[in-house]
DNA sequence: GTCTATAGTCAGATAGAC
DNA sequence: GTCTATCTGACTATAGAC
């Protein structure tokens, strides 16, 4: 039964990551959800922070790669051109809404995404570290296909706006479930949500840049 | 010197608040960095949480403020009619990148900045119940003036865009230094980067809707 | 107001029986 | 592989001297 236990220890943590954070969830807490011992996971996964990354691999892995193959397909179907800014970031942002396989509970599924979210922002320096390799292809790859997709940008400002962008998959992704529960009057189905995404960053990448002849003088005002 | 005493606290808890966010912030780490005694923040706050909570406000309520009255200045210049989105999302956005009043340490602004982007994220559901309190009035003034704005897209949508510009912000204030150290390509002024943020979320919010027509059938593809 | 000393709790990890 | 029992260390908070 041992990879019954690993898999029990691995959707529970993932759930108490996510709702929790890393620091706030304990192994006693994991052990207990999962209905295993407590030395479970330290001879199954070593250490707690080796459970955190075992946890984040077996979602970011795949993710990532079903990133890569839709934009392989994309750029194929191209031929060359550049890509539009719309059908990347769909590309990039369509294989996190997207049914995954490999989970134990159906539930697991929003719980990873959320703790992508939370990831990105409430991590330890020293364990995000270890987590920005399994995006490095993503990165690269979507970042050259942008700056062909938007040759009129400058490079800074691009960067910016792509971080623009993964933070507001990262906030969605980790509120969605809070904003859900609590506004009845927002809901909206999955695909609509995602759909709203893609269109908010596809438009505001494509933005026109305005502050290319500017000093740094004071913007001040606001009419 | 007991205002000092508090003064020193708070900046010293900012600060290690923003870097390693709360629960990995012990109260050791503070009293050391402030060079006070161990049980001075007991002593003046009464616990650890309620210090965070000290800092948050400290921060957070001239910012607010500072919104409040950017859209008031606003609507009262529009005079009954609705304002530009853009406007808009520049007053809210505006304040954050300002320098403010009242900190002991020049260094300690950006802190507090970085702090405001990890509390929406990775913050424990008690401790963030504490804070929503304090963005109401915000939440709601500047939420009417937006659907005033923008009446041909549909609540529930706009609902969702406002939570991928507070996204953008969010992980904006977070990242923003460590992608400035890293990055050389990335240097903008705070101003640049502000006013990259107001053209991205602006353009995103006023995006035409486009699940508006559609079921909840597979998106897919992407060409 | 500031300090030392310590109470009381809970954490991650492991040794060793089964 | 699983389990119990326990080690070791770190944490928040406070009592009480100054």
């Amino acid at each position: 039964m041992t990879t019954l236990t690993k898999t029990r220890i691995l959707d529970a943590a993932e759930q108490l990551f996510a709702d929790h954070g890393f620091s706030n969830t304990s192994m006693r807490d994991i052990t207990a959800a999962a209905e295993v011992n407590l030395a479970a996971v330290n001879y199954h996964f070593g250490s707690k922070e080796s459970l955190f990354i075992a946890v984040m691999e077996r979602g970011t892995i795949p993710l990532n790669q079903e990133r890569l193959r839709r934009l392989d397909e994309l750029e194929t179907n191209a031929g060359g051109t550049p890509l539009a800014t719309e059908e990347l970031v769909r590309a990039f942002l369509t294989p996190m809404f997207e049914v995954r396989n490999g989970w134990t509970e159906p539930r697991s599924k929003d719980s990873f995404l959320k703790l992508v979210g939370r990831s990105h922002t409430g991590l330890e320096p020293t364990l995000h570290a270890k987590l920005v390799g399994q995006y490095e292809e993503v990165i690269q790859r979507f970042s050259q296909a942008l700056v062909r997709s938007l040759p009129h940008l400058q490079p800074a400002g691009l960067i910016w706006r792509t971080l623009f962008l993964v933070g507001s998959m990262s906030f969605t992704m980790t509120w969605a479930g809070t904003v859900l529960n609590n506004r009845p009057q927002a809901q909206l189905a999955p695909q609509e949500i995602l759909e709203e995404l893609i269109q908010f960053t596809a438009k505001g990448l494509s933005a026109p840049a305005r502050f290319a002849g500017r000093t740094q003088a004071t913007p001040e005002v606001g009419q």
